[in-house]
DNA sequence: CTGTTAGCGCGTTCAC
DNA sequence: GTGAACGCGCTAACAG
């Protein structure tokens, strides 16, 4: 026995089954037929023994980890956990581990995006760090989608980016355009025709995106178009208070308002319910995101749920099979869905 | 050069500054005294070479992988990713990391907790596949407190649970009867004295403790001790509702609601809302857990903050000077602190 | 077909 | 400053 007072290594169970350790490794991976009899002495050893294969030397020797890194932007911003778990739910089924790395951007450097210096420097050694590791590959969460090229170089090694892209690199997005489409749609089919919208921030590619579905669904059910409608928020609950002041004083008011998170949906209630203006009977109000929160508000806000699961699911997906020499890389976008809650009614007027 | 097609390895490093593989390793590592001249030669053609050291030998030699298993029951659950954040936090300061297992509870089998027998199954893979990944200790995040004494078998690795405890092992909680002591002196402070409590689940630890943390401050400020002011919720925006709609028809109703969570004190609001009473100026609300909706809500809800980053810290740091052979188990429990925001108002007609 | 021997993967560290 | 054993499991080559 090699060292008894720590774990047994497979050179104890060969020496307790009388056989070499060629075997023990035979067996426990089934790489080629052992007599049946040799097999069952060594098994009930390894039970005796509890023996556990050291996936380190395993992992030195194949060259292959069977672990990802996942490296987040912030694992405390709201879309994050959602994507681990699919990331999760993905390497239950194929036995892939997760070396989690939080750049903890939110509290480091906050959201002003501009800081590449400092971010870069975060960013590197967490990818050195997960390359030391041996990763077998690696997965890049973002905290907002946008274009992270030249900022981040993997040596080589697989990575896909999820609520983030470069330019080079596989990325999952969602299907933003086709969102925003969509809960315009939802609003025409209750005969909605003037339909405000409280945009994100402008230099964030979902609020263009989002723009480009409301434009589209504009042009499509010919609505009126009035740039009157269209409002630059920023995705502060303040934003879409005061935006929304803006809106209810218009001569012709919109009679339903798209806005482009929950959050700014939270300023819309509040500038409405101010007014005495009533959601949904008097003003229609579509969310974005599925904050837990926005079933809470009064009334529960009707939104667009954002595929977060299926995105980490996809992400580690693709990774797996780019790792496997698979390069089913799929142009497909999840898609966002509608949960349907109290803040959408017909327009006053409207058809039924 | 053993093989120019993957990563160098200290043997290209050796071999192309004319030195032994061990005296890298020296220069690598600091360990013994290397020739400054020798040292910079070495350190050149590492920088040349791009080289960084393979984590997987090393640790199969040193057999420690500076690496702490993280078993989350739920890392969608609002308390995990805070948690996660402090654990990271610790880890970036002293080079550890984290091997990130997900048992998705809530989506494989609920809150029902009293499924052992599949609970069981899952804690343990999870933990053997964390031991055959040979991490340095483990780290268990629950999704809510309660005893899981004799359900895990780390089988000799050092494990620190938090958001959750076991009778054997050490464990990090934040001082739940403090916070609901230091809630009640709050409303106390302002002059209430008939303050009602809307508890959690009564099988659950928080609820207990809390409810203690209650008794204690009526005792100690002599308030009028009424058990009809008690009400028993479980969790659920529901029950804060339905229990709120009691207190208020009570013949004498509080003047103020202690909610042992924000999911419950939206319930009070919607119902207070509803019975044209105004808060805070007819009756007071205060909150637990500070979940991020209760800054959205109107009136912003006061609210009692848990320690969740500092419950990761600790936890982290205590496992870690476990592993170092420090035995540096402090009793001392994170407190929760109030945030103060729009909810609590003086009674009327109580002192100013 | 079954079993064994021995070298390897890569970095660390003791003895010289 | 170096040689070589070592940590542990895998697998090619070989023997029966």
């Amino acid at each position: 026995m090699s060292n008894p007072s720590s774990n047994p290594s497979i050179k104890d169970i060969a020496a307790r089954a009388n056989v070499s350790t060629a075997t023990v490794s035979y067996v426990l991976n089934g790489t080629r037929n052992v007599r049946p009899k040799t097999r069952e002495r060594v098994l009930a050893v390894i039970e005796e023994l509890n023996y556990k294969p050291n996936d380190i030397a395993k992992s030195l020797k194949r060259r292959r980890t069977d672990t990802i890194g996942v490296i987040a932007e912030d694992v405390t911003v709201f879309n994050t956990p959602e994507i681990i778990d699919g990331i999760n739910d993905y390497g239950d089924r194929h036995d892939l581990h997760i070396l989690l790395t939080n750049l903890r951007l939110d509290k480091r450097i906050g959201r002003d995006f501009e800081h590449t210096d400092k971010y870069r420097k975060y960013a590197a050694s967490a990818v050195s760090e997960l390359l030391s590791k041996q990763v077998d590959g690696m997965i890049y969460i973002g905290v907002h989608p946008r274009d992270l090229t030249g900022l981040i170089d993997s040596e080589g090694k697989p990575i896909v980016y999820t609520y983030a892209y470069t330019q080079n690199d596989m990325a999952i997005q969602y299907n933003d355009e086709q969102a925003s489409y969509e809960a315009m749609s939802y609003l025409v089919a209750r005969g909605h025709r003037r339909i405000a919208i409280i945009s994100g921030l402008m230099d964030s590619i979902p609020s263009r995106l989002r723009l480009n579905g409301y434009y589209k669904a504009v042009t499509e059910f010919e609505l009126p178009f009035d740039p009157v409608l269209i409002k630059m928020g920023d995705w502060e609950r303040e934003s879409g208070y005061r935006l929304t002041r803006e809106l209810l004083s218009l001569p012709a008011p919109p009679t339903a308002i798209l806005a482009m998170n929950d959050v700014m949906a939270v300023g819309v209630l509040q500038a409405a319910n101010e007014a005495g203006v009533n959601i949904p009977a008097d003003l229609s109000v579509i969310g974005f995101d599925n904050r837990e929160f926005s079933d809470y508000l009064s009334p529960r806000i009707t939104t667009m749920d954002l595929p977060l699961h299926e995105m980490g699911y996809r992400a580690m997906e693709t990774l797996h099979e780019v790792i496997n020499g698979k390069q089913a890389w799929r142009p497909e976008m999840p898609v966002c869905r509608l949960i349907e809650r109290d803040s959408v009614a017909p327009p006053k007027g409207g058809k039924p």
